[in-house]
RNA sequence: GCCCCUAUCGUCUAGCCAGGUUAGGACACCAGCCUUUCAAGCUGGCGACACGGGUUCGAAUCCCGUUGGGGGUACCA
């Protein structure tokens, strides 16, 4: 039992929610979940593209059994399956160009009839073709579509009817002899043994196509499942003009993959009960394809981002540590010492909503300087006894014994009951200038990763800012 | 144009197949609580059965039509 994405070019969200509800169906049923990719449009695709999708899949940590597999390894079946076909006379040469075709199609669309190559044309005696033949014109080779109507038993749709009218003889040849897409499907979904099909809904009027051949070269046909299409925010297909389209780009926002694999798998599917936040094993238990929907889905961003603020919230250091690195690489923070790190990743990890986010927000344990956003300073600058205060701080610190989360509380403590002034008057200055930023991890939690020394020269130095920087009552 | 699919809060959806619910949940948004900041968390609020006909005692649920949205209509996949 076997299943077949078939993800071209980039790895569109649709492409990877496709392999996603494979990789789950293959978990209920058995079987191998088979990658292969469709490139036969050699215009289209590249070795770049292919290894790209590939680590796509990889990095979201989706099975496969079997391959990749390029369908282009397989030309040579292809033709030869051609060949039979037109043996068996159930394909046949068409000598007519395509701008011979373009031409009747306008003509006959413009007088508000419907086009189909099967009616538009008599097909030439039989000599005529010989004779063309010999004398090497140019042909495609079209599959001779039954005159009959092709019903699809869709696992998500239930049967749809195709009547016998909206089915034509299409090209399975070109003249170039290289096979299109339906027969290359086809040929290796029959050779690979493939069982069922899921694939996007852009594909389900080209199945009747592929039954069709399916029938004419004797094979058992697979089940076919066609996914609704994932559209934007403005319900067009999703598409850059939206926003991201593709599984790298999430990535490289800092989305974690077990978010984008539980957001996508739940963009057409419920597991039937309120569950929402459901890792892999959950999915994989609760699936079942009855349950696929059949409605379009707009791609919502926002919950995408919820989802992933609580997988950052909820996965294990150890891991969110590996998929950090890349980010803390461009961060330039790629020899950060490794116990600090672990330590104000643990801190952080909670209140980011992403792996940039996070890359940015302990930032500041790495480096000496701080930049002092001047907005954000504006209130502080207002407080003409400020700098003493944070003064007599410093030095309290600075004398110290030991220098923890305990005795730093503390010391402030003390000193706001001498003060007789409330806690906050000096815990969100002293934030700020410990970090350079008013959100945080709570204050006694990042005195110490910050260091003693650091501190101290922090604190000097936004003293100084303070004093050189007032701002007055009148502004 | 023609063929195919589809229709529940702004968004994702449960409920529909086996008609009777204050039509449920989540994101977003709003308010409150909590709080040393920011998040998170908690509580509450907002908000939908596309429209029109049937069938029925009773329709989101079954049938027909309309409208809307999507896909296809290639020597692309």
């Amino acid at each position: 039992m076997r299943f077949a994405p078939s993800p071209t070019g980039f790895l569109h969200v649709g492409g990877a929610r496709t392999a996603i509800y494979n990789e789950l169906l293959r978990k209920s049923l058995g079987g191998a979940h088979i990658l292969r990719i469709e490139d036969t449009d050699k215009e289209r695709s590249d070795d770049a593209m292919t290894r790209q999708i590939i680590e796509a899949l990889a990095w979201l940590g989706i099975e496969v059994d079997e391959g990749p597999f390029l369908q282009s390894a397989n030309l040579q079946d292809h033709t030869a399956a051609a060949q039979r076909l037109l043996a068996e006379d159930k394909a046949y040469h068409c000598f007519r160009t395509a701008e011979e075709l373009d031409e009747k199609r306008k003509e006959i669309l413009g007088r508000g009839d419907s086009y189909r190559y099967k009616t538009a044309f008599d097909p030439p005696p039989r000599e005529e073709v010989e004779r063309r033949l010999e004398a090497g014109e140019p042909y495609v080779v079209r599959f001779r579509m039954p005159d009959e109507a092709i019903v699809v038993e869709d696992i998500v749709r239930g049967d749809v009817h195709f009547p016998e009218e909206s089915l034509d003889d299409f090209i399975i040849l070109r003249s170039d002899r290289t096979p299109t897409y339906h027969l290359s499907v086809v040929c290796d979904d029959i050779s690979m043994g493939v069982t069922h099909v899921i694939r996007g809904e852009d594909h389900l009027s080209n199945t009747p196509k592929h039954i069709g051949l399916f029938r004419a070269l004797g094979a058992d046909l697979p089940r076919f499942g066609h996914l609704p299409l994932i559209l934007g925010a403005d319900k067009k297909r999703l598409s850059k003009r939206t926003g991201a389209t593709s599984v790298e780009e999430f990535r490289a926002q800092g989305i974690l993959p077990q978010a984008l694999y539980n957001y996508l798998c739940l963009l057409g599917w419920s597991p039937g009960d309120d569950r929402e936040l459901m890792d892999r094993a959950e999915l994989i238990e609760a699936f079942t394809a009855e349950r696929l929907g059949k409605t379009h889905g707009v791609f919502d961003v926002d919950k995408l981002k919820w989802m992933n603020s609580h997988y950052m919230a909820s996965t294990p250091l150890d891991e969110i540590l590996e998929h950090l690195a890349p980010f803390l690489e461009e961060a330039g923070l790629a020899d950060a010492d490794p116990e600090l790190l672990r330590h104000v990743v643990e801190l952080h990890q909670g209140r980011s909503k992403n792996l940039v986010e996070l890359a940015e927000g302990i930032r500041h344990y790495f480096q000496e300087s701080l930049e002092y956003d001047l907005e954000a300073t504006k209130k502080f600058r207002k407080q003409p006894e400020l700098p003493e205060m944070l003064e007599t701080l410093a030095t309290r610190y600075a004398e110290l014994d030991d220098y923890t989360v305990e005795s730093t509380e503390k010391a402030m403590r003390d000193l706001i009951a001498e003060l007789d002034v409330k806690l906050g008057v000096l815990i969100h200055p002293t934030r700020f200038a410990l970090s350079g930023s008013k959100a945080g991890p709570p204050l006694f939690d990042l005195v110490v990763p910050v260091g003693r020394e650091r501190g101290q020269r922090r604190f000097a130095d936004f003293i100084r800012f303070l004093r050189e920087n007032p701002v007055t009552p009148e502004g």
